[in-house]
DNA sequence: ATAAATATTTAAGCATACTTAAAAAATAAT
DNA sequence: ATTATTTTTTAAGTATGCTTAAATATTTAT
């Protein structure tokens, strides 16, 4: 399968496992920086393929074919992470840049290979879940987004989802990095904004970049 | 540029480096599993981009440009199976085979990683040479294939230049490998035959296999 | 030197994965 | 409920990288 169909298939998969759940041609074709017209004329050729399911004017449904597809990409492209993670020194969003391009490119062996030399872990630099070797996800996350932690109370940053330059730059500043502690000082309801204390800090952070911080209650 | 055009530069390259010296379309198609027709047209589109010099009927030369890309191609190829080979328990073939998947997914930025992590080698575990990032070979290669050595001398094999299956799973059945002593007992020039000594065993290679054995004499 | 064999080029055509522009439907606003 | 806005779909078209078949040139053999 090619690259474009990879892609298409790992955007449905990644859509339905974050935010919203509008995996309408429109919004996957806004992720894959491509127009709406080819993601339409794309979901077609892929429900042929019976990778997804398609109805005019609904939303996208991956297949368990497809869904097994879009695992194996995931799968490659956090084990990718895990190991320039691991082995250079590179930042977040570099070693994202880098899985992004290697993930198509790799054999079910040398993914074997990379698990098996890194002793197969569970999660990945950002802390998302790597999927087996069977498309099997074994972890149970329970971690929530910092936009619905509770005031007062501390946590653990267990997810950083996002693959945007800036946020990346925003949070290693920050220092917010997997398994840091932070504390929820304040919820701002109205204004859709969190305040936090990191250490002696406080930042303040708004919607978009506190939905893409995930983290697990210690206190 | 695309990975059409990567692997195209890359084939006149390594045609004119080791083999005959026909560069002309229908011989890089062969290399490249195409057509004929696929490798004119495709001439005539590296010829407009500077890559390369066509003129009908004659063998394509890559320009500086054409040259300077295929060799920061083979760089990564050399790189990921200098790596791969370190790293993880995988055979020539498997890491030829990977190696020339990711050379086309493979940022600057990550190749220097990877030669850095290496200690910069200036081979690969085929005894081929790693060009440094500025496209330059500072090694100075002395080796001749097994095809012309001479009768009666020990020599060290310094590299194996192939990319199929059977001919590595030769080699390595029969102790061929990088740094290890052969002997040339018998030059069969009618037959174009090569008979030799490795340990107690005595193999006969014909040319196809013996053209890409190269070796450095130590008698 | 000429004919036969081989290789290259041209021409027409195809699949993939996009684009833009328009038409059609769904969603949101009054 | 009707209109306005937004989104999706259809339609037509493009670039890339291939294919096969035929025409043309080159190379080899006699």
């Amino acid at each position: 399968m090619s690259i474009a169909i990879e892609n298409f298939v790992k955007a449905i998969y990644n859509n339905n496992s974050h935010d919203a759940h509008n995996t309408k041609p429109g919004n996957i074709a806004k992720k894959l920086g491509i127009s709406s017209a080819a993601a339409t004329d794309m979901a077609k050729k892929l429900a042929a393929k019976d990778l997804l399911n398609y109805e005019k004017y609904q939303e996208l449904q991956l297949t368990d074919k497809g869904k097994k597809m879009a695992l194996n990409v995931v799968r490659k492209h956090r084990l990718w992470e895990s190991f320039l993670f691991k082995l250079f020194d590179m930042s977040l969003h570099d070693i994202h840049r880098e899985a992004e391009l290697l993930e198509h490119q790799t054999s079910d062996l040398l993914a074997e290979k990379i698990s098996n030399y890194l002793g197969h872990p569970k999660f990945d630099p950002h802390g998302d879940p790597i999927p087996n070797k069977d498309g099997k996800i074994t972890t149970t996350d329970t971690s929530i987004p910092l936009s619905t932690a509770e005031e007062g109370k501390t946590y653990i940053i267990s997810r950083l989802t996002s693959d945007d330059k800036e946020f990346f730059e925003f949070c290693s500043h920050h220092k917010l990095k997997y398994g840091h502690e932070v504390k929820v000082s304040k919820q701002f309801k109205n204004n859709k904004m969190t305040e936090l204390s990191i250490g002696s800090n406080t930042i303040l952070l708004n919607k978009d970049f506190s939905n893409l911080i995930y983290v697990n209650s210690i206190t």
